[in-house]
DNA sequence: CGCGATTTGTACGTATGTATT
DNA sequence: TAATACATACGTACAAATCGC
């Protein structure tokens, strides 16, 4: 019936559902009426209910339906949802928040043994070791600690750091990163915390520990990021 | 070729993997060559190499192949993967933890309007409150703090609560649990997290806050998690 | 309580698109 | 440019859970 024309259907279901076209009393239209409004097959209507589902917006039941899942309202905090924290870039692109990168510190390291356990590089590769601070509206809210791979990241300088790695990377080398895998825990904070942070009264921050992978699988990149309390949060969807 | 007989696809190709059969200088054998030492269909290929995915020890390239990850050394913490923080249960089964629950408060009460938006749940609504803290290795490193719809979960007590909830909620209800959405941030440490917790000289807690929802797209529970710094990890993998 | 009817989940086969080599 | 290999899309069939009669 609907025509969607250039919306995807996504996009046409995810918003009946925040308009309320679809609630929380009912159930969705079933797969086949939406294949027969969309005049599309079975697959691209259970993709888009797919997005929705990992979203959160809807929850499928076998034999049942597709249902609606109360609203609950989001946070107006700086809202991470853990994929965009790596590039603080987009937090400044989304929101209006004022940002700057801070070199704090840049050098050229080799692998030893400590560093090898701790980044989990193997030892004799030269990477290239930079500490940054992100002011967020005019605090000193994260440190960066970085760790590339020189062979696999090369020419790396502190007008590139300043800007962003990942830009760099993904403009410049011929390389793609694949995968990231994170590691989030609270720590006490270190003498160096206190150097470059706003911690105030706190005396613990956030680390969020990344291991970057290119799709040779290689690893590229260890990474710390200590963040302060009270500012971030990270979202997550479970499904059972 | 080879015999799958009882062993799932995905965990015959996840034991190459880990024992390094299938490693980092190679890529796994094409969907094709998998598809005919199977014998099954390329969906269920794809679908075994999509778990593999999840988990991060391969990444699908197209045009390519499917990348061997390298491997990263696991911390021996204790690590979550998020889905399970809820039931802390299965720390006991997996690892061998000490673990005890004790019931801090148990009573119920009705949704009032800052309640109400803490929790998003509706004004008027009954709840059970409880709070209970977790001891693990004879520490106290959990403070649960609970509100569950006495509507949708109801006849809970203090026996119940010592135990285990979701279990209880599985095996005597007629209630599913759909999904759980979560945020995790830190935070100063209150005064309830002082009186209950073993913060050591630390004065910050994590702070999971989970919304789960039934099957029926309602929302059944608002629960804050307080953990104490430097003991639980969180994983996530991103796939770019 | 059981038995269809409904509805989503899983699986297969095939064809075409697209990035890599 | 051609061959390779994963990604997307469609159609079909059957399994499994739910719900109403």
């Amino acid at each position: 019936m609907a025509e969607t024309t250039n919306k995807s259907i996504y996009q046409e279901l995810k918003q009946r559902v925040v308009n309320g076209k679809y609630n929380i009393k009912m159930r969705l239209p079933t797969e086949e009426s939406l294949i027969d409004e969309f005049h599309v097959s079975r697959y691209a209507i259970r993709k888009a209910i797919k997005q929705l589902s990992d979203e959160g917006l809807v929850y499928s039941v076998k034999g049942k339906g597709v249902v609606v899942l109360e609203q609950t309202p989001q946070t107006q905090e700086i809202n991470l949802s853990l994929k965009e924290i790596n590039s603080l870039q987009t937090l400044n692109d989304a929101e209006d928040i004022s940002r700057t990168t801070i070199i704090a510190d840049f050098q050229q390291v080799i692998v030893d043994e400590d560093l090898s356990h701790k980044t989990s590089f193997a030892i004799g590769i030269p990477l290239y070791a930079i500490k940054r601070v992100r002011r967020i509206n005019n605090k000193n809210a994260v440190l960066d600690i970085n760790y590339f791979n020189a062979q696999l990241v090369p020419d790396i300088n502190p007008e590139i750091a300043k800007d962003s790695i990942y830009t760099y990377i993904k403009k410049n080398l011929d390389m793609k990163i694949a995968v990231v895998k994170r590691q989030l825990r609270i720590e006490h904070a270190d003498q160096i915390d206190y150097e470059h942070l706003n911690l105030g009264i706190n005396n613990c921050v956030g680390n969020m520990i990344s291991f970057a992978f290119n799709d040779d699988g290689k690893q590229f990149e260890y990474t710390e990021s200590h963040f302060i309390p009270d500012n971030f949060i990270f979202n997550q969807i479970i499904k059972f």
